[in-house]
DNA sequence: ACCGGCATGTAACTGGTTACATGATTAT
DNA sequence: ATAATCATGTAACCAGTTACATGCCGGT
């Protein structure tokens, strides 16, 4: 289970709530692991129960109350041991290969735009991917920023140099995404200029 | 739901049973999208009542039975109508991108260890995929070789041309995979040579 | 007699998505 | 007033994994 590494992971930077995790986790921020907050608080839950992370109870305003969280030495401990093994990696499923596959089976028109697309959506991912490991590389990111201030400082240059190296192999491999569909995007558009296909499989 | 466009795209190439179905999308086969026969036999059921695909009862010795499906007209107007248009992508959840980010804070011999695993394992993925994709381009595997029993010769140079790119795509992708997680170790290497790393995070 | 392959299913569980539900605080 | 943001949860559902369950057929 990722997702209770991946929150572990954070909480070394700095403790958050569940809410701030979720911000952190939406799958908008360039992250690598996107989660909602349905899944996160019940995570938190068998976390603290395990003994992996404690919960500072707060408050806001006059009643309600927050939780803020932090990892313990035994999650850390949890942690490390994770992050030093191999895991078998699951079978990949994309979607758009297996779209891909088939595409020799409908109008060559529509098969060109669902790759087009697909290029366009991979290449804008490289950018978002490229312009983190930029700044992760600066140490200019909000959370590597915070960590850094709970961190011995002769850690900070390896930090960087690492994650940033992550988002740049994120970046590379939307870009070979995009290489490949782009070719054969343009090996289609080739095709339909020389002589024309038939639409329909037979 | 691409599991059952998956099933729907495999039954273009020939009628199959369950089981047949469940051999060939095993995660062995260098296939694209990996399912078990617990997945297949309910979709399959499923198919069915939906009229994509019909059942042909066959027989099996003295008593047992199989059931071989074929896709129906409306299955493939389905398939086809599914893969004309784009599919917004779900999330990416790659768990060791997500270990790889942390990998700073664990002993760098063992970050060392487990990116070089990593890149052993796309590599080898990057060969197979590369195989299969020779294969096609030639129109032997055993699938094509059948669809082409059934589908007009016109069209099965551009099927050889589309489908073996497909392969080499993920080819490609799994060298880019490779390629940044050796550049890392690479790195990681050159500053264990040149000065000690703290093993721990602060 | 026994084993491997053919063939078909169900059940329990895990992980993830979407929707439902509530309510306080803060800024406009 | 009212809307956005902070904050926390539950429930229903869908997809995928692992385990359970059955039984025939062909070869040794």
């Amino acid at each position: 289970m990722s997702l209770r590494h991946a929150i572990l992971g954070v909480l070394t930077a700095r403790p958050m709530t569940g809410y701030e995790l979720s911000q952190f986790l939406a799958s908008s921020t360039g992250w690598l692991w996107s989660a909602t907050h349905s899944q996160i608080y019940p995570a938190l839950a068998k976390l603290r129960e395990q003994g992996l992370i404690e919960g500072i109870e707060g408050v806001r305003g006059e009643s309600l109350r927050k939780v803020e969280y932090r990892i313990t030495e035994a999650g850390e401990r949890e942690l490390v041991t994770w992050l030093s093994s191999w895991h078998d990696l699951p079978d990949e499923r994309d979607p758009f290969l297996l779209q891909a596959v088939f595409l020799d089976q409908v109008p060559p028109a529509a098969a060109i735009a669902c790759l087009r697309k697909y290029v366009e959506v991979q290449e804008a991912d490289a950018v978002r991917a490229e312009q983190h490991a930029a700044l992760l590389a600066q140490g200019e990111t909000p959370l590597i920023r915070e960590r850094f201030t709970r961190s011995p400082a002769e850690t900070h240059e390896y930090a960087m140099l690492v994650k940033s190296a992550v988002f740049r192999g994120q970046a590379s491999v939307a870009r070979a995404r995009a290489a490949w569909a782009g070719e054969l995007a343009d090996l289609i558009e080739a095709r339909i200029g020389a002589e024309p296909i038939p639409a329909e499989r037979g």
